[in-house]
DNA sequence: ATGCTAGTGCAACATCCGTCGCATTAATAG
DNA sequence: CTATTAATGCGACGGATGTTGCACTAGCAT
């Protein structure tokens, strides 16, 4: 017997389906910044109530169009090194950040004005570490770095310099950065950096 | 001879004087989400078309209490050490995001709403790792660290950490992060991950 | 089919936000 | 002191942003 308040029938997932469908193609042609509710509504061919009830604001909505995107299809690269890795991973965080539509950089920016952006946001970095974390573990496997190297220290050491030069910098995009960042991680992580016991 | 057109007489000054002091008051007060451009106004007792015309929005208010500011006094820690200054420093990034009033973290957001607002980010940012290269040059002559070290570089991977655990992953503050991040990248420099030569 | 009701459409409303034209004030030059 | 003219005050406006009450539509159970 399922919840009889619930109701996920055909027109709700409609509406939704058509809503989310709305703000992607609205922030892939006009951006995060023309992306409001009004706008979004009017796409949609919904009413600007139902917007407001179901999704509160413009960060709700992208945090749904991220919910239902559940690219539960991604995977790390793996390339055969430790290095080679973190760049693609660099190079995939780069792009993504100059992809259009830019979702990630409006998420990002939602962020910092909705909770509910915030929250997304949140989700999805935990869950990228938490995946990319058998990209240390290959490593050790391959005894490229010492066993009891923290995975998410040497992520983050490795990708937080391309966040820093998007996101908070927005210094012009550099093509040696991804490459660049990896490499000093790894030769941090060799040099034991990551490594519990001091 | 003065340029004719300006007018830096006494009423400009003081109604700047008094509005800046009220963004102060205000994100003291009530934080970065109740600051807007109305707020402000009323606060300092002026009227809001006044603060339209001068400061255009909340960005170009932020942006100017960060120029009045003015912490020209402001130097980087040297402690004796790379590892301490790195440290140090990162301590005091750390302070500056948890700060009453918020200062730091309000700039930080409406960077992302207003244009004034992030070249004033950039221009604070920028200054700061000028300022901050005598770090590495202090340990180049302590031969702590290969001559030829890309000070930026150097910089950026021992900073962008904390960046990027307090801005956009918002976690707690983890104390040890600091410390942390400044040994990966003391180790990193170390092995010469900084050189230009490969 | 029929009734119930969650979800939606609709319109009116209250704010907030930013701009504009014009009157007034006050800093500066002479 | 007087004239000039930035800078400010003031009110009104147009548009955007959310909210609320009510009617209605369409899933779902029976």
């Amino acid at each position: 017997m399922t919840n009889p308040t619930a109701r996920p029938g055909g027109r709700t997932a409609r509406i939704r389906a058509q809503v989310l469908d709305a703000v992607r193609a609205e922030l892939a042609e006009h951006g995060y910044d023309s992306l409001t509710v009004d706008t979004v509504a009017a796409r949609a061919g919904v009413h600007r109530t139902t917007v407001y009830r179901r999704w509160g604001d413009v960060g709700g909505l992208l945090a749904d169009v991220y919910d239902a995107a559940g690219d539960d299809d991604w995977e790390p690269p793996d390339t055969g090194s430790l290095h080679g890795d973190l760049a693609a991973l660099n190079e995939e965080i780069q792009a993504a950040m100059v992809m259009r539509p830019p979702i990630m950089e409006a998420l990002i920016a939602a962020s910092f004005r909705s909770e509910a952006a915030a929250d997304a946001q949140r989700r999805l970095w935990e869950d990228r570490y938490v995946r990319c974390e058998v990209i240390v573990e290959r490593a050790i496997g391959r005894a490229e770095i010492p066993p009891g190297t923290g995975a998410r220290r040497l992520l983050v050491t490795a990708t937080a310099p391309v966040y820093h030069h998007l996101v908070l910098l927005r210094a012009p995009l550099d093509p040696a950065l991804p490459a660049d960042a990896a490499r000093t991680a790894v030769l941090a992580a060799v040099a034991g950096a990551f490594t519990e016991g001091s």
